[in-house]
Order: C-alpha cells, then sequence, then structure tokens
DNA sequence: AAAAGTCCTGAACACTGTTCAGTACTTTAG
DNA sequence: CTAAAGTACTGAACAGTGTTCAGGACTTTT
C-alpha cells in the first residue's frame, strides 16, 4: 500500500469537482487544488499527467453521475428521458456543460454521454451512421443550452442584474419550470423529425 | 485625425483574426498580437477593454463573413441554406467554432448566426418562442459539430495519426462530402420535426 | 501658444501550467 | 535483516499569461 495520509486519484478529482461547483472554472487552477488539499502543486502531477486530462476526468464524474433512467417501452420517452437526465446531471454542477463541452470537443473521455442516448436511438433506428448524427445532435444541444444557460446564471448572480421592466412577477417561477420545458422542446423535434425519417425508410420497403 | 502608421481597432481584429487562422486559439495571445504588430501588449488595451472583448469582435468578423443566401421560397430550403453558410463561415477559420461558442456562450455578441437562423423559421412560425428554441437548437447543433470536426482536425494534423485499417481510399473525399451531409442531416431533423409541429397547430384550429 | 485628444512605451504585478532533482516513507525481494 | 523498488511528495524554478499604470511623443483643436 501506501503512506496512510496520501491521497489517490479519485481523492484529486473529487477535490477538483468540489471546488469547480464552488468556485467555477475559472477560478480553478491546479495551485487552487494544492492548497486545498495542503500540496505543494507539482504533487497533483504525480496523480494527473495535466490539467486537461484532470478536467476529461473531473467531466466523467459529472455525466457518471446522471441519474439511471427506469426503462420504458417507447424509445422517444426513453431517449428523452435520457437526455434529461444528462441535462439535469450538468445541471448539477457549476460551469458543468463547459468542462464537459470543451473535454468532449477535445475527443477525451465523456463519450458515457452519447452512448447512454444512442442507447435509446439505436433499439428503433438501424443505420449506425444516421443513429450516430442524431445522438449527437441532441447531445450538442443539451450542452449549447446549459452552457448558455449556466453562464447567464452566473452573469446574473454577479450583479449585472438587468432588473429589466419586462420581468413580470410570475417569470420567477415560470422561467425556470420553462427552461427545462423548452429544453425539452428542442430534444423533441430532433425526436420527431427523426421518427418520419424512419417510418418513411419503413414505409418506402 | 491621428498619426499616420497608427492602429485601428479593426486592424487589431483583422490581425487577431489572422494569427487565430494561422496558429489556433491557443496560440493567440497578447503579446503574440502585440509583436505582429510592433507593439507593446499594453497597446492593444488602448483599443480593446480586454482579451474576451476582442474575441467577441473576431467572432462577429467570422459570422458576418458567412455567405449571403439567395431567397428562396421554401422556408426549409432557406433556413438550411442559412444554417450551411454559417457552417461554412465557421469552418473557414482555424477554431472558428470554439471562439464563436465561447463568445456565445458568455452572451457577447455573435447573435447575428441566431438572427439569421431564426429569419427562416419566423417566416412560418408565429409563436416567438418556439421559432428561438428551434433557432437555439440548430446553431448550438452547428456550432458543437464543426467544434468537433475542427478539433479531430487540428489532432489529425498533430502527428496523432491513427493510420487506422478502416481508411479505405474513397474515404480521403468521401469523408469531407459527407460530413457536410451528415450535418445537415441533423439540421434537417429538426426542420423536419418543426414542420409537424406546426402542421399539428395548423390543424388542430 | 496652450489645451485636448490619440496612440503608444516601459515596467511592473499577480498570476498560470508544468518540470525536475531530491527526499521521506512504505512495501517487496534476496 | 539488509537492499532494492515503488509511492507520494517538497521546493525551487522556468516560461509564459492577461492586465494596469504612469508617462511620453505626436497630432489636432481651441
Amino acid at each position: 500500500m501506501s503512506k496512510p495520509g496520501a491521497y489517490t486519484r479519485a481523492d484529486v478529482v473529487d477535490t477538483a469537482l468540489r471546488l469547480l461547483d464552488q468556485y467555477g472554472l475559472a477560478d480553478l487552477s491546479m495551485r487552487r487544488l494544492a492548497a486545498e488539499l495542503d500540496v505543494q502543486p507539482s504533487a497533483l502531477y504525480w496523480h494527473v499527467p495535466n490539467k486537461q486530462t484532470l478536467l476529461a476526468l473531473v467531466s466523467d464524474q459529472i455525466i457518471g453521475r446522471a441519474a439511471v433512467v427506469e426503462p420504458v417501452t417507447d424509445w422517444k420517452v426513453a431517449t428523452l428521458a435520457e437526455a434529461t437526465a444528462i441535462r439535469d446531471a450538468l445541471l448539477a454542477y457549476r460551469d458543468g456543460a463547459e468542462v464537459v463541452s470543451s473535454t468532449l470537443a477535445l475527443g477525451l473521455g465523456a463519450d458515457a454521454a452519447l452512448e447512454r442516448i444512442r442507447a435509446g436511438i439505436d433499439r428503433v433506428c438501424a443505420d449506425q451512421a444516421i443513429a450516430q448524427v442524431a445522438a449527437e445532435s441532441i447531445l450538442f444541444l443539451v450542452l449549447g443550452q446549459v452552457w448558455h444557460e449556466q453562464q447567464r446564471m452566473q452573469a446574473d448572480s454577479l450583479g449585472v442584474v438587468s432588473q429589466s421592466v419586462s420581468t413580470k412577477p410570475e417569470d420567477a417561477r415560470g422561467e425556470t419550470a420553462n427552461s427545462g420545458n423548452s429544453a425539452e422542446f428542442g430534444i423533441r423535434l430532433i425526436l420527431d423529425g427523426l421518427e418520419k425519417k424512419l417510418a418513411l425508410k419503413h414505409g418506402s420497403r
């Protein structure tokens, strides 16, 4: 084994995730992470090759904590539930969408998200290429929306309050509920489009 | 006026855009930009308040150079053409999608892209909220795809060549053509889904 | 001739990710 | 029981980063 007080890679990743949620991605530096663990910055590089990899591990942690969806028969409902679970997971951590987006774009990890969305689609879509594009479409859509949303949250909380006239009293609750629905709405557009395409394929046989 | 050899804000932005395309976003530092203009780094802060704003201006430049689409009657064709024009604009500059994504997420500029896509949708969609979500869906989809694509390009060119067996001779041309088609495919899914939703709304009256 | 405005210099501040030789400690091997 | 190997870390440094700020030329306006 090792020294009793020694940290593992999992400890480092967990602490990084906690700091991310607490201070945001911009303030998540290797030095800050090291200080939080009462350790020299260079110590982190024993556990992790570089910061990018650390963020990839954090990403995996974020989407790994997405709720498990109970199986349902309708593939559209199932896929929508899967996408919503991922959406909620991204929303659960500060700057979650930005971290996962970057990681995914760089091609490191975070593939679990795609796989989960594809699982529902694959049940009805035989064409692998179509299923892949459809799943990517849904994932990019969710990531883009949540990223935008989280950035706005931070901007709002950071004093740039617009206090505009357009803020009707009912909007306070209404907006949060609506943002969830309008997120679903975009996904539904893709699913409906896919359904139509699949129906045509079956019908033209 | 001013000293003849003096730079304008446009000069700074244009040079930034050139350096972005040449060396990529990661290597686009204020110091490098200053060196390229034969100027001290601090001089840049007379033209621009900070780097984020600079990148926002660069973003506007990128999507501002998207080709003008000739007007067509079919709203779906028109919107698809608009989205494709934006896609091509992003692809025209190295790391174009990443820069625009970040700018858009931060809520600075790059709204022109959304407006262009919405224009086509607004022609048939009376509900502002629906049109907004549909347009956002398409834009996020395009940004995500191109970002991923450009990152893979850079990774490939940077020696991490997979030289896998799956690279059939025809794929060299085929992939480029296909990536365009599969990009269109995702957008079409959204447009088809929207069309169905609109048809239901009209039919249920 | 004086004031105002424009564009930039030079130096510094407070960070950042990362590397590397060395060190204490624990576990395994002979 | 001693020697080697492996684990987890220290301390210092390197080479950069965005940004600020007092001041200096230079041009234009008053």
